[in-house]
RNA sequence: GCUCGAGUGGCGGAAUUGGUAGACGCGCUGGAUUCAAAAUCCAGUGUUUUAGGACGUGCGGGUUCGAUUCCCGCCUCGAGUACCA
């Protein structure tokens, strides 16, 4: 006697595999490869739901079926474990975020004493193939090591355009110092000024190392990124959704900071090509494609003319450099100019409000009292300093009261001034001002004297700053524009730059300043979602500047407005307003004219964007070509004229790459004179240090600010504490800045392809993976995941693999050959509904009448009363009589209610989330359950569908059922664990199948699950017909004659074969019930079926067939037996019933031999008696005959 | 707004190249077994009907002997994207 004991049986196979290491991938084999690969799960504290495993499950049905067909598969997993749950949950109970994801990865107890089982063993206990030795961790430094590599890598290449192709920091430097910069076509910083080979060879050490980091593929640069004030960091385009942070919702700010990047857009070509060669979605493609958003058109210049006579004192000439940017020549203006009208005014009130210790010691530094020059509340760079002095380089600060300004301080802020640009500060808090001035003072005039003297430009900065913003004449100034519609050059009527753009305090007029500065300083403190809310309407602000058109030299009128996006193209538009609706709308809002150069265009109403059907009028030598000959021509002739040229252009930008977060990988680099330097390869890893709170320290520097140990001594070559005053030449700070969660999962699919480190062969010490392991696994075959990765993760990895491709580190250029996206199983929420009673005189509410109110028990009535009675109407009870029958309740209760107060009662009605797991599968609801749940439900009194109060077991409560995103805030979560504990895991992972298709999200349904634990049962039956239930099964051929066994397993090969290669799922486990439902019918017990058929369904139900291969005499392991060959002879058939249809409507069905050819077969429909009964006479017109198909008679 | 995807019983979903719409499973109904329940087994189950049929794959057209499948127009839902010049 034997029943299928399913628990026993997966523990024990589970047990057997690991013990046997079943599953491990061989670097040398004669087996071709495979490679199935699961997107990196991280491991989050909450536990696995049965939506996470699903893709998993296919993953490994496909691998369990390659290796069945004689593949040396490689089927790994680890885990993705730096991130910021980790760390949140870090910054509130302050346990390293290394011991929390270790226990969420292994199980163990939280700090609050839940038992945390750990994602290891949830995993476990599905019964996946998995090559465990090769398991990744990306926080353990010895993965972050090679990561930390690959950054340098990056940090040491530089992108030739010529060749298509990233190649070594040393041979740009090696080219620099033969030819200069004037021949290189590289991917780097715009406005690069050129230079000679003896130039160069002439630049100090710093000058050089400025100009490379220009060139290095990821580099430091002042960039307008994403803030994130709440969770303290920067984010990537792609961590923000709508707006709002991806992790916690949170606002995002447009901000400027100086940020580790890395230039992805050198790729962007590359990688828009790449997508014809891989099999991925077309869904995911056009994801791509859109994030890349290439454009054709052209960059043309604008000069800017000088302002007329009239209109002010246009005669200070600033001369302008390449970007655009005036003044910084001078060396007391110290301000980020972009953003210095916005700091000017900042600092002037400043100024007008010292705090009292800020007055106190400005009295003691003014006027050269302590021997030097100091400036009060000067702007460096983004931020207002109290002092300074610029020729010490010294920056005092007093804390205490901080001027409202400053009270959004940010990590950059101290780190750039000190380590970046040179400065020392020193910091006194208000106490030590006021009531100790004298050792303030001392302190001050002894650190002048040690630190070296440089120069302080007099002038005052406030002053020189009001004639700067006199517009500069615009000989060398232009306005370069992106335009993929350069045929429409003749429509422009203005130009619209963005409020952020260099040139803006550059042109504006006096007249026009302030009106600028306001919109500027208005648009800056909006944040994207703001801007995103209201596209409508129309804002911005004429500069007073006008620029020359290019061939009419007509004046056109220079504007910024937040409909141009600093970050696309130049971040500045010639509008066309006949052409474009948004320039269209900007004109008539503002009255400008709206020149028409269409021919037979209306744009009375709205713009004619149309390009296909369009013929170009008023436009001088442009009349009367179309769309694609104008653009050509007008092209040639900016080139001619020298004012632009043709230009592809991207919407990708450059990925910012620091985060300012303690769990992430440190950057192996140190700041020596204000330059990025690398910590050589041979002392990585650079470990992450332990800190004591992981928090941003007081000034504002990222967590890793608070390391004891975070400096880089050059002679030793290790992580030192911060030199003592005096000495420590070797000695420099290191990076405080972290790596995005996208770095260690960029590259980790090639970990996987070296043996783990437990192997004797592991190289995993010297290298990221080696040569032989990536050229015999090459890159993933099949990637099974989320279509949430599609412009981050997939992007990126992409990226980095081409880049390693260009450095000869890999042998392929695209990572994943073929992805599929898993579709998402959505949860079956439950719902009650909860009727309170509440006074309805709500403002005479006070405690009495709450205390009245605490007397009246909640109720909740059955889903269908409402519903059928359709009983609520904006929240409120609507139907009298169930409201007198809870009153009734509540006086049968002889509760000490008054009945003056019963009768103002209203009841109130809303659905509440309940638990799923007390709802049984009829969506009844376990009341004693939902009683016991919460203190506030131990008096609830439930009506029923009947109507009546609930006191005995034959009512029921009935529950509503609405399909949502599965989530612990939604009590719909249903955990895997319990369904294997109840059903098994070879039932888990066939039902999870047996959903739907892969790529659709799917409701998640319990009750379904007993179909497919049903047929387990059956098919554990079909080999136990022995009697008691015994194992049996015969040597004897298959039920001799017939064949119709043979005919359900061949059948069976084939759909299963066919199904598993098209990822057809769910109907492969249809075809493998519809196999046992009938060879059960057929008897069979026959080992030349039932063998092959366990094969067949291994890849799902590892389990089970492992334990029939085993009882069917098999001492090695199912997983590598060959899959049965699918044979024809088994499925011909000699006849077949045909549907004979009239008219196209199927009316009875005859059978026929299938050799009859087409006249056969009208003979014999044309005879039967039921032809002649639907036909009612008529002849028919036609009879079409596919032979083997169908018989159709018209007529 | 733009791009992509999807609409089939009470539910999850099948249907290969245009050829018997609703496979398989859940649920439901009836029956067997049982003291009873669970489990198991058997039968039925798109709607409608005057029991012959009629109608049925989001809606309206079209192509075809024949359309869930192909074409045109529309509606609804979902996902991505967000002023990209």
């Amino acid at each position: 006697m034997s029943k299928y004991h399913f628990n026993e049986i997966e523990a024990k196979w589970q047990k057997h595999w690991a013990k046997n290491h079943t599953f491990k991938a061989e670097n040398l084999s004669e087996k071709p490869k495979y490679y199935v690969l699961d997107m990196f799960p991280y491991p989050s504290g909450a536990g696995l739901h049965v939506g996470h495993p699903l893709g998993y499950i296919a993953s490994d049905v496909y691998a369990r079926f390659k290796r069945h067909q004689g593949f040396n598969v490689l089927h790994p997993m680890g885990y993705d474990s730096f991130g910021l749950p980790a760390e949140q949950y870090a910054i509130q109970t302050g346990q390293h975020p290394a011991e929390t994801t270790k226990v969420n990865i292994e199980g163990g107890v939280d700090k609050n004493g839940n038992e945390i089982e750990g994602y290891r063993k949830q995993l476990d206990r599905i019964g996946f193939s998995f090559d465990w030795s090769r398991e990744v961790r990306t926080s353990n430094p010895e993965y972050y090591k090679w990561t930390q590599w690959i950054f340098l890598q990056l940090f040491e290449s530089w992108y030739d355009k010529d060749s298509d192709k990233a190649r070594s920091i040393e041979e740009l430097r090696s080219i620099f110092s033969s030819e200069g910069n004037i021949h290189i076509n590289a991917a780097c910083d715009e406005g690069i000024a050129h230079f000679t080979a003896s130039e160069w060879l002439e630049f100090s050490e710093i000058q050089k190392q400025e100009i490379l980091l220009k060139y290095r593929l990821t580099y430091l640069a002042e960039t307008e990124v994403n803030w994130c004030a709440q969770l303290g960091t920067v984010l990537a385009n792609d961590e923000i959704v709508n707006g709002v942070s991806e992790r916690g919702g949170y606002p995002v700010i447009r901000k400027k900071m100086k940020q580790w990047s890395m230039r992805i857009t050198a790729y962007a070509q590359r990688l828009l090509d790449g997508l014809d060669k891989i099999d991925w979605p077309q869904p995911l493609k056009d994801s791509q494609t859109n994030w890349i958003g290439r454009s054709k058109g052209a960059i043309v210049e604008f000069k800017v003319l000088p302002p007329a006579p009239s209109k002010g004192r246009g005669d200070v000439n600033v001369s302008t450099d390449s970007k655009g940017r005036g003044a910084e020549s001078a060396g007391y203006l110290t301000g980020n100019s972009a953003i210095i009208g916005t700091l000017l005014s900042r600092a002037k009130e400043m100024r007008k409000n010292p705090t009292k210790a800020e007055s106190i010691l400005w009295n003691e530094l003014r006027t050269k009292k302590v021997g030097y020059k100091f400036r009060q509340q000067h702007p460096i760079d983004n931020y207002i300093v109290d002092f300074v002095c610029l020729s010490k380089r010294l920056i005092i600060e007093v804390d205490g009261e901080i001027h409202q300004y400053q009270l959004e301080k940010d990590g950059e802020r101290e780190l750039l001034l000190k380590e970046k640009k040179g400065f020392k500060i020193l910091r006194f808090t208000n106490n030590e001002v006021i009531n100790n001035l004298q050792k303030v003072v001392s302190k001050i005039e002894s650190t002048l004297k040690v630190l070296p003297t440089g120069e302080d430009l007099g002038g005052d900065f406030l002053e020189h700053l009001e004639q700067v913003s006199i517009p500069p004449l615009g000989a060398r100034g232009t306005i370069p524009v992106f335009t993929t519609r350069p045929d429409t050059i003749f429509g422009v009527s203005f130009m619209v730059l963005a409020p952020e753009h260099d040139l803006v305090s550059k042109i504006t007029t006096s007249e026009q300043k302030e009106a600028v500065e306001n919109y500027v300083e208005a648009t800056a403190k909006r944040s994207e979602r703001e801007r995103m809310a209201d596209v409508k309407t129309i804002t911005g602000v004429f500069t007073g500047a006008y620029a020359e058109h290019p061939f009419t030299g007509d004046s056109l009128p220079v504007w910024i407005g937040d409909y141009v996006l600093a970050g696309y193209g130049t971040g500045a538009v010639m509008s066309v307003p006949c052409g474009d609706q948004r320039d269209y709308d900007f004109a008539k809002h503002f009255k400008i004219p709206i020149p028409n150069i269409f021919k037979d265009a209306d744009i009375s109403e709205e713009a004619y964007s149309d390009k296909e059907n369009t013929t170009i009028t008023n436009s001088d030598f442009l009349n009367d070509l179309s769309y694609s000959a104008a653009t050509e021509k007008i092209i040639a002739a900016f080139e001619e004229k020298g004012v632009g040229e043709g230009k592809i252009n991207y919407r990708l930008r450059d990925a910012v790459f620091s985060r300012q977060r303690y769990w992430g990988e440190p950057f192996p680099i140190y700041y020596k004179d204000g330059m990025p330097h690398a910590i050589p390869t041979e002392c990585l890893p650079l470990r992450l240090p332990d800190v004591e709170k992981y928090l941003p320290t007081e000034e504002g520097e990222p967590p890793l600010g608070r390391a004891e140990k975070w400096h880089w001594d050059e002679r030793t070559r290790e992580v030192v504490s911060p030199p003592l005053e005096g000495s420590g030449e070797d000695i420099f700070p290191l990076e405080l800045n972290t790596m995005p969660g996208w770095a260690g999962s960029s590259w980790y699919f090639f970990r996987y392809m070296e043996s783990g480190k437990t192997e004797s062969d592991s190289k995993r010490d010297e290298v990221f993976a080696s040569k032989e392991a990536l050229n015999y696994w090459k890159n993933v075959d099949l990637y099974i995941g989320g279509s949430e990765h599609a412009t981050g993760h997939l992007l990126y990895s992409r990226f980095w693999v081409k880049f390693m491709h260009d450095r000869g580190f890999a042998p392929v250029e695209e990572p994943f050959k073929k992805l599929i996206n898993q579709g998402m199983i959505l949860g079956e929420s439950a719902f009650v509904y909860r009727v309170t009673l509440a006074s309805g005189n709500v403002k005479e509410d006070n405690s009495e009448t709450i205390e009245i109110l605490k007397k009246i028990p909640n109720f909740f009535i059955s889903y269908n009363i409402l519903r059928e009675k359709g009983q609520v109407q904006n929240g409120l009870l609507s139907t009298i009589s169930l409201r007198n029958k809870l009153l009734s309740i509540i006086r049968e209760q002889s509760r000490d209610v008054s009945e003056d107060f019963l009768s103002q009662l209203v009841p109130f009605i809303n659905d509440l989330h309940v638990d799923v797991s007390l709802v049984n599968i009829h969506n009844e609801l376990d009341i004693e359950a939902f009683r016991n749940s919460r203190e506030e439900y131990k008096e609830a009194i439930f009506i029923s569908e009947k109507g009546i109060e609930i006191n005995n077991n034959n009512e029921k409560y009935i529950v509503s059922r609405e399909v949502e995103k599965m989530s612990k805030s939604k009590y719909n979560v249903v955990n895997p664990d319990d369904i294997c504990e109840q059903y098994g895991a070879d039932t888990l992972r066939l039902y999870e199948m047996f959903l739907g298709p892969l790529e659709q999200a799917k409701p998640w349904n319990t009750a379904g699950i007993t179909g497919v634990h049903g047929f387990l049962k059956k098919l554990w039956k079909l080999y136990h017909s022995g009697p008691d239930e015994s194992f049996y099964v015969t040597d004897s051929p298959p039920s001799e004659g017939q064949g119709e066994d043979l005919k359900t397993l061949h059948k069976t090969i084939k759909k299963t074969q066919e199904d598993i290669e098209n990822f057809s799922f769910n109907t492969s486990v249809s075809s493998f019930m519809i196999a046992v439902n009938e060879l059960t019918a057929q008897k069979c017990n026959s080992k030349d079926v039932l063998e092959p058929l366990a094969i067949l369904i291994s890849p799902y139900a590892p389990h089970i067939a492992e334990e029939l291969w085993r009882k069917l005499g098999h001492s090695e392991s199912i997983s590598t037996a060959p899959f049965p060959k699918f044979e024809e002879k088994y499925l011909v058939e000699s006849s077949k019933e045909y549907p004979i249809s009239f008219n196209g409507k199927m009316r009875f069905t005859l059978e026929l031999p299938l050799d009859l050819n087409k006249d056969e077969i009208e003979t014999a429909v044309m005879a039967h008696e039921k032809t002649a009964q639907y036909l009612e006479g008529r002849t028919p017109k036609k009879v079409i005959i596919v032979p083997g198909k169908i018989v159709n008679i018209v007529g």
